[in-house]
DNA sequence: ACGGTAACTGACCGATCGGTCAAGTTCTGA
DNA sequence: TCAGAACTTGACCGATCGGTCAGTTACCGT
């Protein structure tokens, strides 16, 4: 509604698509339809604006930080999890994007550099297991977060409300992470 | 061994770890240690330098694609497609790196809307199928492609012979997308 | 009505970018 | 030996970038 808060919407969006760095300021003003100036009258730096583009995520998938716990626990625990973990994905899905598509380039950027810290903090909460429980739990969550945040490149349209398509990657992360015990 | 090839390789790495926008032409040069007006000599222009650099990763995906139609035959068959699919990402990990984590920012540029293009084809190859098998696909390629592109990212080194590694993908992709039938 | 503050803008600045060019150097084959 | 091709380079160019600033307009409490 406000000013701010649509420059932070086309700044979102703009990043999602271009790419921080091939994103301009000019751009995200000509989105939003104010002039450059402006921009940085609301966000003094173009950084800043990233950091109020990604903060609401970063903060959503900080407060999944204590739930990993649940990872070590029943078959229920880890489905409570899994189903935060796509529910997050779902809901701040451009924000998830750029994560995905850009943090290996801006490590530099203070705010990538925190959500970097929580995923990697979520992949510690993994107990230690064997190369094949590694590569299960990294195949599932890069997986679904991959397919969640690409598939708008290849024509699958992924509503944030799609409970179909929840539904099914809930289902299928769960069988990826059961216990091999339990077949 | 030549100039040309070093640059090539110097294009590559920094393409992978900074972005191609992030990376510029001085960059590339430094790394090879010549100087920038070099750097255009052997290659006419920036998007002919990463076209050089993904080249050799297309032309195997591409040589990959006619084996897509054994992902509708035997078990054996599917095992055959996913080992070639496996040994690709691993041989090619910084070209994969590359397209997976800059492909929408750069569909302009025509080596990657080719590369785009092939990719597009296989998963146009994968039969009818429900939602869950759909999903099955995206996880497991998507997971797979994503794991090795970023494991350097996570402390975990996903070396190009890591045998290992390669085997426990290869049986987890397996037997996710193995037909519930089976079960 | 009015003073102050928030919002907005055009003009401008220094830096960096991709790319060009003329000149110099090194290599090679006859 | 030497002509010409291959290679390398510093200097330079226009464009665009992120960011600054002085000045203007719109709004709001008193």
């Amino acid at each position: 509604m406000t000013t701010a808060s649509e420059l932070r919407d086309a700044a979102l969006e703009e990043f999602a698509s271009a790419g921080y760095l091939g994103t301009s300021i000019q751009a995200i003003a000509a989105r939003a339809s104010v002039s450059k100036a402006s921009v940085l009258y609301h966000y003094s730096s173009k950084e800043t604006l990233l950091d109020a583009a990604l903060s609401p995520a970063i903060d959503a998938i900080a407060a999944l930080l204590p739930r990993t716990v649940q990872l070590s626990g029943t078959d229920a625990d880890r489905h409570d999890f899994l189903v935060g973990f796509v529910d997050l994905l779902m809901q701040h899905r451009l924000a998830a994007q750029i994560f995905i598509t850009q943090s290996g380039a801006l490590v530099d950027v203070p705010v990538v550099a925190r959500a970097q810290q929580i995923i990697q903090q979520i992949a510690a909460a993994r107990p230690q297991q064997t190369v094949d429980d590694q590569v299960r739990f990294a195949v599932a969550l890069g997986g679904a977060a991959y397919l969640l945040a690409q598939a708008g490149a290849y024509g699958v349209e992924a509503a944030p409300d799609d409970v179909q398509l929840r539904d099914s990657l809930i289902r299928i992360l769960d069988e990826l992470l059961a216990p091999v015990t339990a077949s």
